[in-house]
DNA sequence: AACCAGGACGTGA
DNA sequence: TCACGTCATGGT
């Protein structure tokens, strides 16, 4: 409880360093895979927080947190790069593209037919907003956007200071014992906000950092223990020690 | 060859 | 409210 997510995140921190979420594809650098992050190609940007600079850029990642609902980044990825080379990674060209030709390129991403129809719909909104910041209530009321994917429009795309609480941010803190197993959405993220501070910055590196450790260590099959850098934190200690 | 992946929605109890 | 089935491809 009193101050477990504050420590998590300070442990995470020194351990992973600078994440520089969100992943843009104007940042992919040609020299290949990033081997310190485990999730996408490249397209970050630590220690630098003044993403996204463009509507374009912000328009992007409001489809890839459509896109990756339940879906690994990677596959994310091959969408949006997809979409780019058909020139339809715009509001204006997925609004006026057929929803059919839109859910071929967004395949590899899964779920594509009702994935389509969510981009046709927030195109329409993103246009409507004529630059206006969105509030959460709005972008819930959309078909295909939930809390997370609120959230993540609000924290990345905005940067508006609202913590993301995924099943991976769930499962890290459940096994650490700072949550009950059966706590909601919005008691997560309330009790997050309160102990790391709601700063943008300290948000949005607190939501990347558990993503990483996640698909580094805290694995929802067979978790790895041995070395992991929050064992000393966690209630469940040695799940899996080999 | 199951299992999982940066969820959300519709339905019925 | 809430548990449950559904949506779908791709990597491990």
């Amino acid at each position: 409880m009193s101050k477990k997510i504050a420590l998590t995140q300070k442990s995470l921190l020194k351990e992973y360093e600078l994440q520089g979420w969100w992943p843009l594809l104007s940042l992919h650098s040609s020299s290949g895979k990033n081997p310190t992050k485990t999730g996408s190609l490249n397209g970050y940007h630590p220690g630098d927080y003044s993403y996204p600079k463009t509507e374009n850029e912000r328009f992007e990642i409001i489809c890839g947190a459509i896109l990756t609902q339940n879906t690994a980044w990677p596959s994310v990825e091959k969408a949006l790069i997809a979409l780019k080379e058909k020139d339809i990674l715009s509001p204006k060209a997925i609004t006026s593209t057929p929803k059919e030709e839109i859910g071929k390129a967004i395949r590899p991403a899964g779920y594509f037919n009702q994935k389509a129809e969510r981009l046709k719909l927030i195109a329409e909104f993103f246009t409507g907003l004529n630059g206006r910041i969105p509030k959460r209530s709005e972008l819930l009321k959309l078909n295909g956007v939930g809390p997370e994917t609120a959230d993540s429009i609000l924290l990345y795309a905005y940067s508006q200071p609202e913590f993301v609480v995924d099943a991976y941010t769930k499962r890290i803190y459940s096994r650490l014992g700072a949550i009950k197993s059966e706590a909601s959405y919005d008691e997560i993220k309330e009790i997050s906000q309160k102990e790391l501070t709601r700063n943008t910055k300290i948000l949005q590196e607190a939501h990347a950092l558990l993503v990483e450790h996640a698909k580094r260590h805290c694995k929802k099959k067979n978790p790895s223990c041995t070395e992991c850098p929050l064992l000393d934190l966690c209630e469940k200690k040695g799940v899996r020690l080999s």
